[in-house]
DNA sequence: ACCCAAGTTTGAAACGTTATAAATGCGATG
DNA sequence: CATCGCATTTATAACGTTTCAAACTTGGGT
């Protein structure tokens, strides 16, 4: 009758002899109605293979059922947006939730994307990453109480729920480890300047140095967020520079593969321990001794914590940090 | 007034002294309306930041105004998924689209996310991957006019909106450069049996042994989909045998150094072409011959693709066929 | 017999938009 | 002067859902 027949609360009414609210109520369980009405209701609904229409729940409600997911599309973390997708779907498989995918351009405003969503509404709560001490969005969205949960941490006073893993612990793992080997010159290949993990990283690195009374360089002019070609043109200068450290301290496997690549491509040995968030360690050769990142759960984390945060569970509980697992050699 | 003062058609008709639905219309461009009039509404609602509320589109229209990914979150080529949402925000960005990922669980029917697609109507159209000769999802939406592209191609006689990579070309180059190198037992890592792009790999692996008189062997008992650990499991089973083949055409990354890494460590050394799609060839060491595969221009195209098929355009112009670029040495 | 309360069900309105059909104003035509 | 045609504008009714307050039932107590 309407278009295509598709039922709807109404096409249920009818074939049950009630008012369209009586079926409403009766499918969200509402004790008022006589349980056996609502079971003859949710009978008959299932028998019409019911589904309520999102967009109709939607105006009414307000509440959207929408997860954001902002991903900058361009990131250099090998699979980083895969491995987070991945938690997240698993997260909100068997919800209600749909997961929509906001790309964040990186030659617009990072704030731009999150003002848009608190503007139209566009989502119940929004997951990003790439956290900065004193987030833009983070503030954002405090102030307009929207919930939300980031990847990294910011050092806001306001307490707010986020997912991280431990860079400071890792560096300072990995750092300790080439020492152990015998390097005397470590570097660190930074995260990008202004990220709240690329201080964690520099001082787990700069600590371990400093217990090893080693002096720990870190490498500037360079970042994770660089090409591959651009950090193997950058150790091309280190070599011709004659001031290639002998360790590296690489926060992903693109830049470890890339450092290792410009190295040998000049002859030089070096030794390297890596974070990885794909779960390839196994077969790059030469063997790396590395760490594995689970960003998969990190995800799931994010996803279930927003879940949360939006039912109004406050923020401290809704805060985890990933502990670096030990060195797998 | 109602919920926190969202600008809606009423405040900006109530502003400008006009019916809503004329600031509708206006806002629509609809020529029935005075031109002025349409300039002063459109100049209106910027003014208070009005943009107009999907869900009642929605809801009024039957549009969605989403495109649904369908993304198997365990996909192994590496970065598949990342790529092409890549491509796909690129396809989308400044339209009023908004990109939804569902996700193929694996333990579950392929089908089942088109059917909840359009039994609820989700979305204005599909994209997906990993397509068979006669799939089921094609069939599905052929048969209901449901707008979708789908990335590989079918064997049915229906034509319909596709984008493909040329994996026949890919092997029968790879295979040829093996063979130039004086490879002697070649052999092919399938994709996983049934994908229709399985056959195309196949076929221009064997077609180019066959040229040049020489017996390929696909192997079996492994393909694309299993984990870098099984792969190397299964070279090294080889390697047991005393039946490792001397060259390899690897359809992705992942696989190609997996077996590299099964060979050195038993001391072997190989020949590998590869496909890549996550640009990282150049940092692999040793390093290997191969040949990009662009998916992120797959995922804008079939972005693209999909929104003219959405407008009605007919399927005979939305298809292309990603030609295998040269080898890259 | 009457009324009240508890237990159920219902009517009506609203969320913001668009499509249809009808209404309005106005200059020109007969 | 009545009428037609045209260019604009508008009232109204949906789309499918939820919620509020009001309206029914009962059965029991007085």
């Amino acid at each position: 009758m309407t278009r295509r027949g598709r039922p709807t609360l109404r096409t249920i009414a009818n074939e049950a002899d009630l008012a369209v609210a009586t079926v409403s109520r009766a499918l969200s369980d509402d004790p008022q109605i006589a349980p056996e009405t609502r079971a003859r209701v949710r009978q008959i609904a299932a028998s019409q293979g019911y589904s309520p229409d999102r967009a109709a729940q939607r105006l009414r409600t307000g509440r959207t059922n929408v997860i954001a997911f902002l991903l900058n599309p361009h990131e250099e973390i090998l699979g980083y947006g895969q491995s987070m997708i991945r938690g997240l779907t698993e997260a909100l498989r068997d919800t209600s939730f749909h997961l929509v995918i906001m790309p964040v351009f990186s030659d617009r405003p990072t704030i731009e994307p999150v003002e848009s969503i608190l503007r139209n509404r566009l989502a119940d709560g929004v997951i990003f990453s790439r956290t900065t001490p004193d987030d833009m969005r983070v503030r954002l969205l405090l102030e307009h109480g929207f919930p939300f949960v980031c990847h990294g941490r910011t050092e806001l006073a306001t307490p707010h729920p986020w997912v991280d893993y431990d860079n400071f612990g890792f560096a300072y793992a990995a750092a300790t480890r080439l020492i152990a080997q015998g390097i005397r010159r470590p570097c660190l290949i930074p995260a990008p300047d202004g990220m709240t993990f690329a201080q964690h990283l520099r001082m787990g690195f700069l600590r371990a140095c400093g217990d090893a009374g080693i002096a720990g360089e870190v490498l500037s002019g360079i970042s994770l967020d660089d090409t591959p070609a651009a950090i193997q043109a950058h150790i091309r200068g280190l070599i011709s520079n004659n001031s290639l450290p002998d360790g590296f301290v690489c926060p992903g496997e693109i830049s470890a593969m890339a450092v290792h690549a410009a190295c040998s491509d000049a002859g030089h040995s070096t030794r390297i321990v890596m974070k990885h968030t794909s779960g390839m360690a196994d077969i790059i050769r030469p063997h790396f001794d590395s760490i594995f990142e689970d960003l998969a759960e990190a995800g799931m984390l994010m996803g279930r914590f927003l879940q949360r945060a939006i039912a109004g569970e406050p923020p401290q509980t809704l805060q985890f940090l990933q502990p670096a697992a030990p060195i797998a050699a």
